[in-house]
DNA sequence: TGAGTTTTTTACTGATCGGTTCATAATGAG
DNA sequence: CTCATTATGAACCGATCAGTAAAAAACTCA
């Protein structure tokens, strides 16, 4: 997805803001405050720009929610793809899980997540992009359970245990985190959380 | 909370609406949709009754929101007290999360929880209606705590553990499960994940 | 300087939001 | 039959929603 203006333009009035930074103020609102409860006033006050321009540079407010969200994803998937790499399954699950808590709670962003707070229960016009969302958590959810998959085969899971219900699991556990966070839990209480979950992890 | 014209009335036009209904087809509105995903058209629709009436019953939208979740809270208490009345702390979080897990997958309800659908991120307006849920899920949580610190002195949890800890554990994979099945997630595939928390659960 | 290009600013659109006004309809009591 | 009471339906309120039109402003290049 690219910016409909792109930049490398030849003349004219120069912008007065940075499409890039513009693109990350607005993925903070939409965190913050979840797709519908972000409103154009807001979106354009914290990106520093007019409405006209973020309609020339995003196309619309759906559009625009849909670049945060890549934004967002790109910025995040190093820490799951990490995590996927690690060598045990135990190690993967520890790497995902304490990444999330601190994704989840930094202090320069808001808490929770972006994939869920943007929205969760939602009125009809807004379903296309919690659709979009709810598929963003099954293909995490795929990955993790491929991966719990393959430790089977390497033995540092038993060969009993069932991958999707594990990679359900450890879904559901960072989905509640993401809950958690957003209700204003800290970095500390979610790292319990996660060491309640390893203390029951297999192995 | 208290409908604002009692049923006891002594004459008038009489209503063509059951203020009782009412509430159940509101909380359903808003258990789907969340409080700002509900508009007034959709929610006087589903009550079968006009604008006018709603005001008359139930005040206003964030009144309506609130009676609504005294509702959900009154048909849901006696499934969280009979899980605190479980023996064993393992038997009082398998009996709150298996009820859970049928709680959020009713086929004539919507799925997931009303506690959290009503407001995860939303805008400032419904930061009120946030900040009530949030206050109710973490009651629930303090309930929960106590009934595990009990356990630690009858001894069916290690002296060692921590019971705080453990209780916000519950707590965030009863959060997980509602995003799950609010996301889609069937019956079965939550009380998979049950399996899973058991599984690992101490004694 | 002047033409062409792009962004800014301001004001606007139609639709919808939550909430209300008011006349009318339907009842029970006297 | 009349009157007080209560609920209904429809129309309305100002505010806000997402999205746009149009003209002025600021730049490059000739």
């Amino acid at each position: 997805m690219k910016y409909i203006s792109a930049t490398a333009r030849k003349s004219g009035r120069p912008r007065t803001f940075d499409a890039e930074t513009a693109l990350d103020k607005a993925m903070k609102v939409f965190w913050e405050k979840g797709y519908e409860g972000s409103s154009l006033p807001e979106l354009t006050e914290a990106m520093g720009m007019n409405r006209p321009s973020l309609y020339a540079v995003f196309g619309n407010k759906e559009n625009l929610f849909r670049m945060a969200l890549e934004r967002y994803a790109a910025s995040h998937d190093p820490l799951f793809n990490a995590a996927l790499a690690q060598p045990t399954a135990r190690a993967v699950v520890e790497y995902f899980l304490r990444g999330n808590a601190d994704a989840q709670t930094e202090s320069e962003n808001p808490h929770g997540c972006l994939v869920i707070n943007g929205a969760l229960a939602c009125s009809d016009d807004a379903l296309p992009i919690r659709d979009t969302l709810i598929e963003r958590r099954a293909a995490s959810e795929g990955k993790l359970r491929a991966r719990l998959e393959r430790a089977k085969a390497d033995g540092d899971l038993p060969a009993d245990s069932c991958s999707g219900q594990m990679a359900r699991y450890v879904m559901t556990v960072s989905n509640g985190m993401a809950v958690q966070a957003a209700a204003g839990a800290t970095r500390k209480q979610l790292q319990e959380v996660v060491d309640q979950v390893l203390r029951g992890w297999p192995s």
